[in-house]
DNA sequence: CCACTGGAACGAGTA
DNA sequence: TGTACTCGTTCCAGT
């Protein structure tokens, strides 16, 4: 019955919000405010100054408000999202010198969200006292970093640890604040979009290393010590360090990398690339980057780096650019004190349907999302990789390029654009629930050999092995990836970076990212991006792990008895097909084996029999199936609908089964987790009491009432996004699926109508139809349950890797939208989905 | 000889 | 506290 909100005092940062503050009617300021946003001394004297007293240690607290004297989160949120642009205070007793933070929906963004309870789950952490109690230790933890990161910074108000999870928090409230109010100029130029391109979400204090972790979910436990350490790497065995000083240095005998510094992500390659006809461009592109070989967390930039960030003159980021340049110049004796902010700090976002464009000299950052298509331009991946790679050590040797799912490499395309040679960028991005970015663990790591015919160049960016592979006319803008494997680093090494977040134990999963920048007529770069499909790389998840690629159908009668093909790796007649059903609380409600059909089973793919549901329902009822070789050798969950007893079939996965999270980007699509915006759960999560329209707005009601439900709430378009003629998730009688061609996995591709839509039947007391065949029948690629399971409850944990998880229904994997109309109520809508597949068209087999 | 591949031993941590 | 198991890492043998 607590309520929470973030406590930020003694810091510099605030004086603008401090500012803002005394402008609105209803704010009498006292002298503890002044103290606490950092003035000498009371007075309005100081306020225009905005000059700051050195502090301490700036911190953040949490503190619990008794219900008598909270804001309802539910209602200021609400009237943020219909006032909030305007600055709609809520009407609540604040005490003096408590600074109130709207609660932006971005304060809800998992990316950002400075808790461990950033995990996957969509419920608000700030309205939960555990979560609070969990961000505490949080703050325990980095208490020693953030004093470390303040002896840096000391002496410069505005020096903010940003290593700190509650000061990288709090720096990004200014920012929003600084975003809602249009104060650009007051805010620090370490914001700066010139920034080193490596601020990546590592240094991110608000991404927690347990955000994207396993069960071993410190949520249910304080931890004692640096959570993120778990030295498991044999150091005693390792052959090439023990006497050696540098011992993180892999041997050039050992290492088939080609980078001579320490770890592969720690020195600058000094290759240039003149050979390749995109050589120029491509060193161009790579102008704009540069590597600071200092723990990413501790880097202060250095007044030449700020030179070179500030100074630039032209800013490429012409169409976002909010603040000036000069900033960086006025400030720059006290930018010498900045430590780098996280680029998704930035407040200069390519704001969605916005053309991705930048200046040849300032490329985007790697974690920076990016389309895969603008206007004509498309960059596809054709030919996705294989979902397991074993990447290698840098003790071993290499274990080879990428291979593609059947037979050659993985195959990349740009369309829309050939008239000259552009610089295809590749690097490994991480596959976990929030939103892509440079994997720690993993490098892309160029292979060479006769068997490899494509030409490419190793680089480094911002820490980030990058390979720039040509995309020539010649050969159709295309082409085959065959000369990319995959580096595997150790954890121990990485996890003990400085600012390093993320930790590596069963965060074994990658995708690879694709970009280009294609040249405009005014000069500028287009970029666009895409990513594969996830792609296992330990050696034991790869070999033990059963992973459902397809199954088909998708749904069937609750009276079960329908056969289910599954296919995948490490499926055998050996493996169990269980299907479960767990409730609001996480607990199994019902769980029951599948019977094989071995007459029908062989190798990779086996047919099983549906159970029957164990009840009889009128209602959708939506259930998981995951493949199991045994104890602690389950697939991920995938979902499955059990229909009443009219049969009507489901598409079982709108989305692709790869879960790659690439942000679409046209005009149709909006991006639906970029860093630093909400992520829109509106794909995600399907609660047990929702009503769902179908595509003639039909209201139908779906399962049984509210326990529990998770509440989402979707804040006007207009104020999420500045395009709302973009965001159809919130219009219920038109949503649009954000399917992405080039993200789907071939099977998707071609898909005819199953993963596209099926319009549900309006009620369930009409004639009962059969589907037909080919939607019955057509093949569904397993929905990525990492996307499938965005709940986590309180004791629930987010899963990196294939382990028995709690996925929830998917609105989805449905085709459904979840809307939450003004008056509580929540909708579904049945999507309206794009046709992607000429075929299915072609052949008329779209309803 | 080199790049690649598959398998497994080893050891720390966890259940 | 002991044991089985998990997982990351290293090593080896073979193609």
């Amino acid at each position: 019955n607590k309520h929470t909100y973030i406590y930020i005092y003694n810091l510099g940062h605030c004086q603008p919000i401090f500012q803002e503050l005394q402008s609105h009617p209803t704010y009498v300021p006292t002298a503890d405010d002044y103290q606490h946003f950092g003035y000498q001394s009371q007075g309005p004297q100081y306020r225009t100054q905005g000059n700051p007293r050195a502090f301490d240690c700036p911190s953040i607290q949490i503190t619990s408000i008794a219900p008598n004297n909270h804001v309802e989160l539910g209602s200021s949120h609400e009237a943020l999202a219909v006032g909030g642009a305007e600055g709609g205070y809520p009407e609540a007793s604040w005490s003096r010198g408590q600074l109130y933070l709207p609660l932006d929906a971005c304060y809800r963004d998992t990316a950002l969200c400075p808790s461990p309870c950033s995990s996957l789950s969509s419920r608000s952490w700030i309205s939960d006292l555990s979560s609070c109690e969990s961000f505490s230790n949080v703050c325990d933890d980095v208490e020693g970093e953030l004093r470390d990161a303040a002896r840096l910074a000391l002496g410069s108000p505005l020096g903010s640890p940003v290593g700190s999870p509650g000061c990288g928090g709090g720096a990004f409230g200014v920012e929003l604040w600084q975003q809602k109010y249009q104060h650009p100029s007051a805010f620090s130029p370490a914001l700066s979009p010139h920034q080193s391109p490596r601020q990546s979400p590592r240094q991110s204090p608000c991404h927690s290393p347990r955000a994207s972790v396993t069960e071993e979910s410190w949520l249910n436990r304080r931890p004692t010590s640096r959570p993120s350490s778990r030295p498991t790497s044999p150091c005693g065995k390792r052959r090439h360090s023990s006497a050696d000083p540098y011992a993180r240095s892999p041997s050039p005998h050992h290492s088939p990398s080609p980078t001579p510094g320490a770890s592969p992500r720690g020195s600058v390659t000094d290759d240039t690339w003149v050979g390749s006809p995109a050589g120029a461009l491509g060193s161009l592109l790579m102008s704009g980057y540069q590597e600071l070989d200092v723990p990413s967390k501790t880097r202060r930039t250095s007044g030449s780096q700020l030179g070179l960030l500030a100074g630039q003159g032209d800013p490429g980021l012409e169409p976002f650019q909010d603040s000036p340049a000069e900033e960086g110049r006025e400030q720059d004796g006290l930018a010498e004190l900045f430590l780098q902010v996280p680029s998704h700090f930035s407040w200069n976002k390519p704001k969605p349907g916005n053309p991705p464009l930048f200046s040849i000299s300032s490329p985007p950052p790697l974690d920076w999302p990016l389309p895969s298509q603008f206007d004509q331009c498309e960059l596809k991946l054709e030919v996705q990789p294989r979902s397991y790679h074993r990447a290698h050590y840098e003790t071993e040797g290499s274990r080879g390029s990428i291979k593609a799912a059947t037979s050659g490499h993985p195959i990349i395309k740009l369309t829309g654009y050939s008239e000259q040679p552009v610089s295809l960028l590749l690097f490994i991005g991480t596959s976990d629930d929030r939103y892509l970015r440079p994997h720690s663990f993993y490098q892309v790591h160029r292979v060479t050999g006769k068997m490899v015919t494509t030409s490419c160049q190793e680089k480094i960016m911002g820490g980030t092995k990058v390979l720039e592979v040509p995309l020539l006319p010649e050969n159709d803008m295309s082409a085959s990836i065959d000369c990319a494997g995959i580096l595997k680093l150790r954890n121990a090494d990485i996890e003990l970076k400085k600012g390093e977040t993320d930790i590596g134990r069963k965060n074994t999963r990658v995708r690879v990212v694709f970009r280009v920048a294609v040249p405009q007529p005014d000069g500028r770069m287009l970029w666009l991006q895409t990513t594969s499909v996830p792609v296992e790389c330990s050696q034991r998840s790869g070999q033990e792990l059963p992973q459902v690629e397809s199954f088909s159908p998708a749904s069937c009668s609750v009276d079960g008895g329908e056969e289910l093909l599954l296919t995948g790796s490490n499926i055998s007649t050996q493996s169990r097909v269980v299907f479960t059903e767990k409730g609001p609380d996480g607990r199994v409600l019902w769980e029951t084996d599948a019977r094989l059909v071995p007459e029908k089973s062989s190798g990779s793919s086996i047919v099983v029999e549906v159970p029957p549901y164990n009840r009889k329902t009128s209602d959708l009822v939506q259930v998981q199936f995951y493949v199991s070789n045994g104890k602690r050798k389950r697939s991920l969950t995938h979902n499955f609908t059990y229909l009443p007893a009219v049969r009507r079939h489901l598409p079982a996965a709108a989305v692709p089964a790869d879960g790659v999270k690439q942000e679409p980007w046209d005009t149709d699509h909006i991006p639906l987790n970029p860093p630093g915006f909400c992520p829109t759960s509106h794909d995600r999560v399907l609660g047990p009491d929702l009503l769902f329209y179908d595509s003639c707005d039909i209201p139908v009601h779906c399962g049984p009432p509210p326990h529990n439900a998770p509440r989402l709430h979707h804040p006007p378009p207009s104020l999420m996004f500045p395009h709302a003629s973009s965001v159809p998730s919130a219009v219920p009688h038109q949503t649009l699926i954000p399917l992405q061609t080039s993200t789907l996995p071939p099977q998707v591709a071609t898909l005819p109508v199953q993963a596209s839509s099926v319009p549900l039947q309006t009620s369930s007391g009409g004639p009962q139809r059969e589907p037909s065949p080919s939607s019955r029948r057509a093949f569904v690629p397993a929905a990525d349950p990492q996307k499938d399971s965005p709940l986590s409850g309180p004791g629930e944990t987010l899963n990196i890797k294939q382990e028995p998880e709690e996925s929830q229904p998917n609105l989805g994997s449905l085709g459904l939208r979840e809307i939450t109309l003004d008056d509580g109520r929540k909708l579904c809508s049945l999507s309206r989905c794009r046709i992607r597949s000429s075929e299915s068209q072609a052949k008329g087999k779209h309803p």
